[in-house]
DNA sequence: TGGGAGTCGTTCACATTTGAACAACAACCT
DNA sequence: AGGTTGTTGTTCAAATGTGAACGACTCCCA
Protein backbone atom coordinates (compact mmCIF):
# COMPACT_ATOMS: atom_id res chain seq x y z
CA UNK A 1 0.00 0.00 0.00
CA UNK A 2 1.31 3.05 -1.14
CA UNK A 3 1.45 7.04 0.42
CA UNK A 4 -2.23 7.34 2.85
CA UNK A 5 -5.06 7.11 0.49
CA UNK A 6 -7.08 10.05 1.58
CA UNK A 7 -10.82 10.38 0.50
CA UNK A 8 -11.56 12.29 -2.31
CA UNK A 9 -14.75 14.79 -1.86
CA UNK A 10 -17.25 12.20 -2.83
CA UNK A 11 -15.92 9.29 -0.53
CA UNK A 12 -15.95 11.99 2.02
CA UNK A 13 -19.48 13.26 1.77
CA UNK A 14 -20.80 9.91 2.01
CA UNK A 15 -18.63 8.51 4.54
CA UNK A 16 -19.33 11.77 7.12
CA UNK A 17 -22.86 11.43 5.87
CA UNK A 18 -23.61 8.39 7.04
CA UNK A 19 -21.49 8.66 10.51
CA UNK A 20 -23.74 11.83 11.39
CA UNK A 21 -26.81 10.73 10.30
CA UNK A 22 -26.23 6.92 12.09
CA UNK A 23 -25.90 8.45 14.94
CA UNK A 24 -28.44 10.95 14.56
CA UNK A 25 -30.90 8.32 13.89
CA UNK A 26 -29.74 5.82 16.93
CA UNK A 27 -30.27 9.02 19.59
CA UNK A 28 -33.63 9.87 17.88
CA UNK A 29 -34.31 6.19 18.46
CA UNK A 30 -33.39 5.59 21.77
CA UNK A 31 -35.57 8.77 22.93
CA UNK A 32 -38.22 7.71 21.08
CA UNK A 33 -38.63 4.01 22.70
CA UNK A 34 -37.31 5.60 25.69
CA UNK A 35 -40.13 7.87 26.37
CA UNK A 36 -42.92 5.07 24.72
CA UNK A 37 -41.82 2.18 26.18
CA UNK A 38 -39.03 2.55 28.82
CA UNK A 39 -36.98 0.54 26.31
CA UNK A 40 -33.22 0.96 24.82
CA UNK A 41 -33.20 0.12 21.48
CA UNK A 42 -30.78 -2.70 21.79
CA UNK A 43 -33.41 -4.49 24.05
CA UNK A 44 -36.24 -3.32 21.44
CA UNK A 45 -33.99 -4.84 18.70
CA UNK A 46 -33.98 -8.01 21.34
CA UNK A 47 -37.81 -8.30 21.63
CA UNK A 48 -38.14 -8.33 17.28
CA UNK A 49 -35.45 -10.91 16.61
CA UNK A 50 -37.09 -13.09 19.19
CA UNK A 51 -40.57 -12.34 17.84
CA UNK A 52 -39.24 -13.65 14.21
CA UNK A 53 -37.48 -16.54 15.24
CA UNK A 54 -38.85 -20.30 14.96
CA UNK A 55 -41.04 -20.91 18.47
CA UNK A 56 -39.93 -17.08 19.36
CA UNK A 57 -36.68 -18.07 21.48
CA UNK A 58 -32.48 -17.63 20.48
CA UNK A 59 -29.64 -18.74 21.54
CA UNK A 60 -27.80 -16.68 23.08
CA UNK A 61 -24.52 -16.51 20.78
CA UNK A 62 -26.64 -16.37 18.10
CA UNK A 63 -29.21 -13.41 19.39
CA UNK A 64 -26.06 -11.36 20.43
CA UNK A 65 -24.32 -11.76 16.80
CA UNK A 66 -28.09 -10.80 15.40
CA UNK A 67 -27.81 -7.64 17.47
CA UNK A 68 -24.36 -6.89 17.36
CA UNK A 69 -23.90 -6.34 20.54
CA UNK A 70 -21.05 -7.95 23.05
CA UNK A 71 -21.72 -11.34 24.89
CA UNK A 72 -22.01 -9.54 28.40
CA UNK A 73 -24.54 -7.07 26.89
CA UNK A 74 -26.73 -9.29 25.89
CA UNK A 75 -26.09 -11.28 29.14
CA UNK A 76 -27.19 -8.01 30.78
CA UNK A 77 -30.00 -7.07 28.92
CA UNK A 78 -31.65 -10.34 28.51
CA UNK A 79 -31.59 -10.48 32.69
CA UNK A 80 -32.85 -6.75 32.42
CA UNK A 81 -35.97 -7.66 30.15
CA UNK A 82 -36.51 -11.07 32.00
CA UNK A 83 -37.11 -8.62 35.26
CA UNK A 84 -39.45 -6.73 32.83
CA UNK A 85 -41.12 -9.81 32.36
CA UNK A 86 -40.71 -9.65 28.50
CA UNK A 87 -38.17 -12.57 27.89
CA UNK A 88 -37.25 -15.37 30.04
CA UNK A 89 -33.86 -17.61 30.21
CA UNK A 90 -34.59 -21.71 29.27
CA UNK A 91 -32.53 -24.37 28.85
CA UNK A 92 -31.18 -25.58 25.54
CA UNK A 93 -31.92 -29.09 24.97
CA UNK A 94 -29.13 -31.10 23.70
CA UNK A 95 -26.54 -28.37 24.75
CA UNK A 96 -26.10 -27.67 28.34
CA UNK A 97 -23.63 -24.88 27.87
CA UNK A 98 -26.25 -23.27 26.31
CA UNK A 99 -29.40 -20.76 26.99
CA UNK A 100 -32.27 -20.09 25.46
CA UNK A 101 -33.85 -16.68 25.47
CA UNK A 102 -37.62 -16.79 24.85
CA UNK A 103 -40.09 -14.12 23.90
CA UNK A 104 -43.16 -14.13 26.44
CA UNK A 105 -46.82 -13.23 25.70
CA UNK A 106 -46.06 -10.06 27.34
CA UNK A 107 -43.34 -9.63 25.42
CA UNK A 108 -45.23 -10.31 22.30
CA UNK A 109 -47.64 -7.64 23.65
CA UNK A 110 -45.22 -5.49 24.22
CA UNK A 111 -43.87 -5.47 20.62
CA UNK A 112 -47.02 -5.15 19.29
CA UNK A 113 -47.77 -2.17 21.26
CA UNK A 114 -44.30 -0.49 20.71
CA UNK A 115 -43.93 -1.18 17.12
CA UNK A 116 -46.03 1.26 15.02
CA UNK A 117 -44.46 4.40 17.26
CA UNK A 118 -41.07 2.90 16.66
CA UNK A 119 -41.33 2.12 12.66
CA UNK A 120 -43.32 5.60 12.45
CA UNK A 121 -39.71 7.10 13.34
CA UNK A 122 -37.89 5.07 10.90
CA UNK A 123 -40.33 6.29 8.27
CA UNK A 124 -40.69 9.64 9.30
CA UNK A 125 -36.77 9.94 9.36
CA UNK A 126 -35.46 7.24 6.77
CA UNK A 127 -37.50 5.19 4.96
CA UNK A 128 -40.15 7.72 3.59
CA UNK A 129 -37.48 10.35 2.43
CA UNK A 130 -35.85 7.83 -0.08
CA UNK A 131 -36.81 7.04 -3.31
CA UNK A 132 -36.76 3.48 -4.48
CA UNK A 133 -33.92 3.57 -6.46
CA UNK A 134 -31.84 4.93 -3.28
CA UNK A 135 -33.85 2.17 -1.19
CA UNK A 136 -32.55 -0.43 -3.20
CA UNK A 137 -28.86 1.40 -3.68
CA UNK A 138 -29.19 1.26 0.14
CA UNK A 139 -29.72 -2.29 0.48
CA UNK A 140 -27.04 -3.42 -1.72
CA UNK A 141 -24.30 -0.98 -0.85
CA UNK A 142 -24.98 -1.88 3.42
CA UNK A 143 -25.06 -5.50 2.52
CA UNK A 144 -21.53 -5.83 0.77
CA UNK A 145 -20.51 -3.59 4.02
CA UNK A 146 -22.46 -6.25 6.58
CA UNK A 147 -20.70 -9.02 4.62
CA UNK A 148 -17.75 -8.18 4.67
CA UNK A 149 -17.53 -7.04 8.32
CA UNK A 150 -19.42 -10.63 9.30
CA UNK A 151 -16.97 -12.53 7.23
CA UNK A 152 -13.80 -11.65 9.27
CA UNK B 1 -52.76 8.02 10.47
CA UNK B 2 -54.15 4.52 9.80
CA UNK B 3 -52.96 1.35 11.21
CA UNK B 4 -49.57 1.06 11.57
CA UNK B 5 -47.67 1.33 8.24
CA UNK B 6 -45.69 -1.62 8.70
CA UNK B 7 -42.76 -1.67 5.91
CA UNK B 8 -42.43 -3.72 2.92
CA UNK B 9 -39.80 -6.35 2.03
CA UNK B 10 -37.64 -3.60 0.36
CA UNK B 11 -38.06 -0.99 2.55
CA UNK B 12 -37.64 -3.73 5.91
CA UNK B 13 -33.86 -4.95 3.93
CA UNK B 14 -32.75 -1.79 3.75
CA UNK B 15 -33.62 -0.48 7.01
CA UNK B 16 -32.16 -3.89 8.82
CA UNK B 17 -29.19 -3.47 6.73
CA UNK B 18 -28.42 -0.07 7.37
CA UNK B 19 -28.96 -1.04 11.09
CA UNK B 20 -26.46 -3.97 11.40
CA UNK B 21 -24.26 -2.19 9.21
CA UNK B 22 -23.90 0.82 10.85
CA UNK B 23 -23.62 -1.01 13.99
CA UNK B 24 -20.82 -3.37 12.92
CA UNK B 25 -18.69 -0.96 11.29
CA UNK B 26 -18.99 1.14 14.18
CA UNK B 27 -17.43 -1.83 16.13
CA UNK B 28 -14.46 -2.11 13.58
CA UNK B 29 -13.74 0.94 13.72
CA UNK B 30 -13.25 1.50 17.39
CA UNK B 31 -11.38 -1.55 17.54
CA UNK B 32 -8.94 -0.28 15.17
CA UNK B 33 -8.30 3.21 16.55
CA UNK B 34 -7.93 1.52 20.35
CA UNK B 35 -5.32 -1.15 19.05
CA UNK B 36 -3.49 1.91 16.56
CA UNK B 37 -3.97 4.67 19.24
CA UNK B 38 -5.30 3.66 22.11
CA UNK B 39 -8.35 6.06 20.62
CA UNK B 40 -11.87 5.75 21.10
CA UNK B 41 -14.25 6.63 17.76
CA UNK B 42 -15.61 9.76 19.35
CA UNK B 43 -12.18 10.82 20.26
CA UNK B 44 -10.93 10.50 16.75
CA UNK B 45 -14.15 12.53 15.76
CA UNK B 46 -13.59 15.17 18.03
CA UNK B 47 -9.78 15.42 16.59
CA UNK B 48 -11.05 15.49 12.90
CA UNK B 49 -13.76 18.52 13.31
CA UNK B 50 -11.13 20.27 14.78
CA UNK B 51 -8.23 20.01 12.81
CA UNK B 52 -10.88 20.74 10.12
CA UNK B 53 -11.91 24.06 11.98
CA UNK B 54 -10.51 27.95 11.54
CA UNK B 55 -7.47 28.04 13.59
CA UNK B 56 -8.32 24.19 14.76
CA UNK B 57 -10.91 25.14 17.69
CA UNK B 58 -14.44 25.09 18.39
CA UNK B 59 -17.13 25.99 20.61
CA UNK B 60 -17.90 23.17 23.18
CA UNK B 61 -21.42 22.87 22.13
CA UNK B 62 -20.98 23.19 18.43
CA UNK B 63 -17.71 20.53 18.48
CA UNK B 64 -20.83 18.44 20.05
CA UNK B 65 -23.20 18.92 18.15
CA UNK B 66 -21.30 17.98 15.17
CA UNK B 67 -19.91 15.10 16.66
CA UNK B 68 -23.10 14.07 17.61
CA UNK B 69 -22.78 13.57 21.42
CA UNK B 70 -24.11 14.50 24.60
CA UNK B 71 -22.48 18.39 26.25
CA UNK B 72 -21.90 15.94 29.09
CA UNK B 73 -20.03 13.81 27.18
CA UNK B 74 -18.00 16.24 24.93
CA UNK B 75 -16.44 17.73 28.51
CA UNK B 76 -15.63 13.66 29.57
CA UNK B 77 -13.62 13.44 26.63
CA UNK B 78 -12.25 16.83 25.81
CA UNK B 79 -10.88 16.41 29.56
CA UNK B 80 -9.76 13.14 28.62
CA UNK B 81 -7.80 14.67 25.33
CA UNK B 82 -6.48 17.45 27.34
CA UNK B 83 -4.75 14.85 29.59
CA UNK B 84 -2.88 13.15 26.65
CA UNK B 85 -2.07 16.32 25.36
CA UNK B 86 -3.87 16.80 22.04
CA UNK B 87 -6.61 19.39 22.73
CA UNK B 88 -6.65 22.38 25.17
CA UNK B 89 -8.99 24.55 26.44
CA UNK B 90 -9.27 28.26 25.69
CA UNK B 91 -11.35 31.21 27.08
CA UNK B 92 -13.83 32.11 24.67
CA UNK B 93 -13.21 35.44 23.70
CA UNK B 94 -16.29 37.97 23.70
CA UNK B 95 -18.35 35.05 25.91
CA UNK B 96 -17.28 34.85 29.17
CA UNK B 97 -19.58 31.80 29.23
CA UNK B 98 -17.61 29.67 26.36
CA UNK B 99 -14.84 27.27 26.01
CA UNK B 100 -12.77 26.49 23.34
CA UNK B 101 -11.17 23.17 22.11
CA UNK B 102 -8.32 23.58 20.54
CA UNK B 103 -6.25 21.13 18.59
CA UNK B 104 -2.74 21.06 19.96
CA UNK B 105 0.42 20.21 17.70
CA UNK B 106 0.47 17.00 19.39
CA UNK B 107 -3.01 16.26 18.39
CA UNK B 108 -2.67 16.98 14.97
CA UNK B 109 0.49 14.99 14.46
CA UNK B 110 -1.59 12.20 16.61
CA UNK B 111 -4.40 12.95 13.71
CA UNK B 112 -1.46 12.55 10.92
CA UNK B 113 -0.14 9.07 12.38
CA UNK B 114 -3.69 7.62 13.21
CA UNK B 115 -5.80 9.09 10.24
CA UNK B 116 -3.82 6.03 7.67
CA UNK B 117 -4.70 2.99 9.52
CA UNK B 118 -8.38 4.20 9.77
CA UNK B 119 -9.46 5.25 6.11
CA UNK B 120 -7.97 2.17 5.77
CA UNK B 121 -10.79 0.09 7.00
CA UNK B 122 -13.44 2.94 6.34
CA UNK B 123 -12.38 1.84 2.66
CA UNK B 124 -11.74 -1.48 3.38
CA UNK B 125 -15.29 -2.05 4.44
CA UNK B 126 -17.36 0.84 3.54
CA UNK B 127 -16.32 2.85 0.46
CA UNK B 128 -14.00 0.79 -1.50
CA UNK B 129 -17.03 -1.43 -2.10
CA UNK B 130 -19.05 1.03 -3.19
CA UNK B 131 -20.05 2.26 -6.58
CA UNK B 132 -20.04 5.66 -7.62
CA UNK B 133 -23.73 5.27 -8.30
CA UNK B 134 -24.21 3.79 -4.70
CA UNK B 135 -21.88 6.25 -3.29
CA UNK B 136 -23.91 9.22 -5.17
CA UNK B 137 -27.46 7.39 -3.28
CA UNK B 138 -25.67 7.03 -0.04
CA UNK B 139 -25.08 10.77 0.10
CA UNK B 140 -28.59 12.08 -1.36
CA UNK B 141 -30.14 9.31 1.62
CA UNK B 142 -28.08 9.94 4.14
CA UNK B 143 -28.48 14.03 3.83
CA UNK B 144 -32.09 13.95 3.31
CA UNK B 145 -32.48 11.93 6.81
CA UNK B 146 -29.49 14.21 8.74
CA UNK B 147 -31.06 17.26 7.20
CA UNK B 148 -34.42 16.56 8.93
CA UNK B 149 -33.18 14.88 12.17
CA UNK B 150 -31.66 17.89 12.84
CA UNK B 151 -34.28 20.35 12.19
CA UNK B 152 -35.96 19.00 15.01
C1' DT C 1 -12.10 -43.60 25.44
C1' DG C 2 -8.99 -40.02 26.73
C1' DG C 3 -7.76 -35.47 26.27
C1' DG C 4 -6.72 -31.15 23.80
C1' DA C 5 -9.03 -27.50 21.60
C1' DG C 6 -12.99 -24.86 21.04
C1' DT C 7 -17.59 -22.91 22.43
C1' DC C 8 -20.99 -21.17 25.75
C1' DG C 9 -22.76 -17.87 28.96
C1' DT C 10 -21.56 -15.27 33.04
C1' DT C 11 -18.97 -12.29 35.98
C1' DC C 12 -15.95 -8.61 36.80
C1' DA C 13 -13.53 -4.12 36.51
C1' DC C 14 -13.52 -0.24 33.98
C1' DA C 15 -14.77 3.34 30.53
C1' DT C 16 -18.19 5.85 28.56
C1' DT C 17 -22.87 7.92 27.70
C1' DT C 18 -26.93 10.34 29.01
C1' DG C 19 -30.33 13.66 30.99
C1' DA C 20 -31.26 16.55 34.83
C1' DA C 21 -29.82 20.06 37.83
C1' DC C 22 -26.99 23.93 38.32
C1' DA C 23 -24.41 28.43 38.26
C1' DA C 24 -22.60 31.83 35.40
C1' DC C 25 -23.31 34.69 31.82
C1' DA C 26 -25.64 36.79 27.46
C1' DA C 27 -29.53 38.75 25.00
C1' DC C 28 -33.48 40.97 24.59
C1' DC C 29 -37.48 43.80 25.51
C1' DT C 30 -39.88 47.40 27.82
C1' DA D 1 -31.27 50.29 33.61
C1' DG D 2 -33.88 46.02 35.12
C1' DG D 3 -35.76 41.79 34.78
C1' DT D 4 -37.03 37.78 32.22
C1' DT D 5 -35.60 34.31 29.18
C1' DG D 6 -32.19 31.51 26.89
C1' DT D 7 -27.28 29.65 26.44
C1' DT D 8 -23.19 27.65 28.00
C1' DG D 9 -20.37 24.26 30.07
C1' DT D 10 -19.91 21.32 34.13
C1' DT D 11 -21.19 18.06 37.62
C1' DC D 12 -23.72 14.22 39.24
C1' DA D 13 -26.06 9.64 39.60
C1' DA D 14 -27.48 5.99 37.03
C1' DA D 15 -27.40 2.91 33.10
C1' DT D 16 -24.99 0.54 29.73
C1' DG D 17 -21.17 -1.24 26.76
C1' DT D 18 -16.74 -3.75 26.35
C1' DG D 19 -12.96 -7.23 26.73
C1' DA D 20 -10.66 -10.44 29.67
C1' DA D 21 -10.91 -14.17 32.71
C1' DC D 22 -13.45 -18.05 34.09
C1' DG D 23 -15.82 -22.63 34.78
C1' DA D 24 -18.65 -25.73 32.44
C1' DC D 25 -19.52 -28.29 28.66
C1' DT D 26 -18.92 -30.22 23.55
C1' DC D 27 -16.31 -31.82 19.71
C1' DC D 28 -13.19 -34.37 17.43
C1' DC D 29 -9.30 -37.08 16.58
C1' DA D 30 -5.67 -40.25 17.96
Amino acid sequence: MKNPRWLDATEMAAWRAFLSTSHLLERRIEEQLKAAAGLTHPQYEILVRLADAPDRQMRMTELAKGVVVSKSALTYQITQLEKAGLVRRAHCPGDDRGVLAVLTDEGVRCLERVAPGHLEVVRAFLIDRLSRAELRAMISAMRKTEAALRAT
